[in-house]
DNA sequence: TCCAATGATTATGC
DNA sequence: GCATAATCATTGGA
């Protein structure tokens, strides 16, 4: 207050012309007038007020209001600061942007699919690709009413910014308000108009993630892999029998083969090994009395039809793997013995894989296109 | 509807 | 980190 006393008495001792004036107790009248203009009724408020806008003092009084009002904005703002980029926000548009959701149209909802089928552990295959499509579809509809709503929300806020700088304009003529004060409460209402865009992208963002989660966990669900993959896979498996460990590289060439992912070869492998390990050892046990009609059954695995075959499932499905070895080595029903048949290749005494020769050193199965590789672990 | 087959997941060990 | 073993959960044929 001191501060303001000071700078109206320095202002009102100088007149227009630069003189000295000694009529400072008319500026303490024009003051005192304006402390009580709120005490009086409207009218008389406002002729007051229409007094004091004709006064000859209005234009240096203004000013000075102006000048005193610029010091206060500029503390306040020095203690304010700039705010920092507001992080929250960023990452928000990145991962809008991530999504497919901000940023160019083309491209971006599939690229997001197809990040999404990838997190999944599945591959993109002609089975999946209806489920793909709806998600394509439904992350087009939320990047839809994103942008609407984010034009919208620019439209509000650019309208409302104009509104209210017109509306400070005209109270210009009137009230002291400078250009900066104007300009602050621009910043402050972008402000607040920035926490609602926040509020637009966190739940584009959450419906995005619910979308996602809901397509991983349909991608999740087990899907059989189609026969030509499972023939892919078999024949690996059986021609690499005594090392059936495919390196990272022969995973690869499986895994763009099958249209599967690299993780599902593994799976495929793992499961294999156990499997055709836990057959051939319940196989060794089984009873050598029931061996003729064994290999009777083998017999007729090796021709075409073999759903004849009057074995119970646990035993045919022993036989179904033994088949492979079978054809692996070449033998069939000549030489075929309970050694050959109990002792797969590959595996030794304590069940674990012999120490492999390299997958090369075996030969392949030679079976043509139309045979069946349906042993119980696959 | 049952049940074997099978892909995926989890716990454990090395 | 990978392999194994057990288990879960779903599929698909009879």
């Amino acid at each position: 207050m001191d501060e303001q006393q000071r700078l109206m008495h320095a202002h009102a001792r100088v007149g227009m012309d630069g003189s000295e004036r000694r009529d400072t107790g008319d500026i303490g009248d024009i003051l005192q007038q304006i402390m009580t203009i709120t005490d009086q009724s409207l009218d008389e408020a406002q002729a007051r007020k229409h007094a004091l806008s004709c006064d000859r003092m209005k234009p240096a009084l203004f000013s000075v209001l102006c000048e005193i009002k610029e010091k206060t904005v500029l503390s306040i703002r020095g203690a304010q600061e700039e705010d920092p980029p507001d992080a929250q926000i960023m990452r928000l548009d990145n991962m809008l942007l991530a999504e497919g959701v901000s940023g160019p149209e083309k491209g971006g909802a599939s690229v997001a699919a197809a990040a999404a089928a990838v997190a999944a552990g599945g591959g993109v295959g002609a089975d999946n690709s209806a489920e793909h499509s709806d998600y394509r579809a439904k992350l087009t509809q939320i990047r839809q009413i994103y942008h609407t709503e984010l034009e919208k929300y620019e439209q509000a806020c650019s309208e409302f910014t104009t509104h209210v700088m017109n509306l400070l304009r005209e109270q210009s003529r009137t009230r002291p308000i400078s250009a900066k004060e104007i300009e602050r409460m621009v910043t402050i209402i972008h402000r607040k108009f920035s926490s609602i865009q926040m509020q637009l992208k966190q739940s584009t963002c959450e419906a995005v993630m619910i979308l996602r989660s809901r397509f991983l966990d349909a991608r999740r669900k087990r899907r059989n892999f189609n026969k030509q993959a499972t023939e892919i896979l078999n024949e690996y498996f059986y021609s690499h029998l005594s090392n059936p460990y495919p390196s990272e590289e022969a995973k690869e060439e499986l895994a763009k083969k099958c249209a599967i992912t690299i993780a599902q070869v593994s799976n495929w492998f793992g499961n294999k090994r156990i499997r055709y390990k836990k057959n051939i050892g319940s196989a060794a046990s089984f009873n050598m009395s029931n061996s003729a009609d064994l290999f009777m059954g083998i017999q007729s695995l090796n021709g075409d039809s073999y759903q004849g075959a009057q074995l119970g499932a646990n035993v045919q499905s022993q036989v179904d793997g033994l088949r492979h070895v079978i054809n692996q080595t070449g033998v069939y029903s000549e030489g075929l013995s309970a050694n050959h048949m109990y002792s797969p290749q590959g595996l030794n005494t304590n069940g674990g894989w012999q120490d492999a020769a390299t997958p090369s050193s075996v030969t392949s199965p030679t079976e043509g296109p139309g045979s069946v590789h349906s042993d119980t672990s696959n």
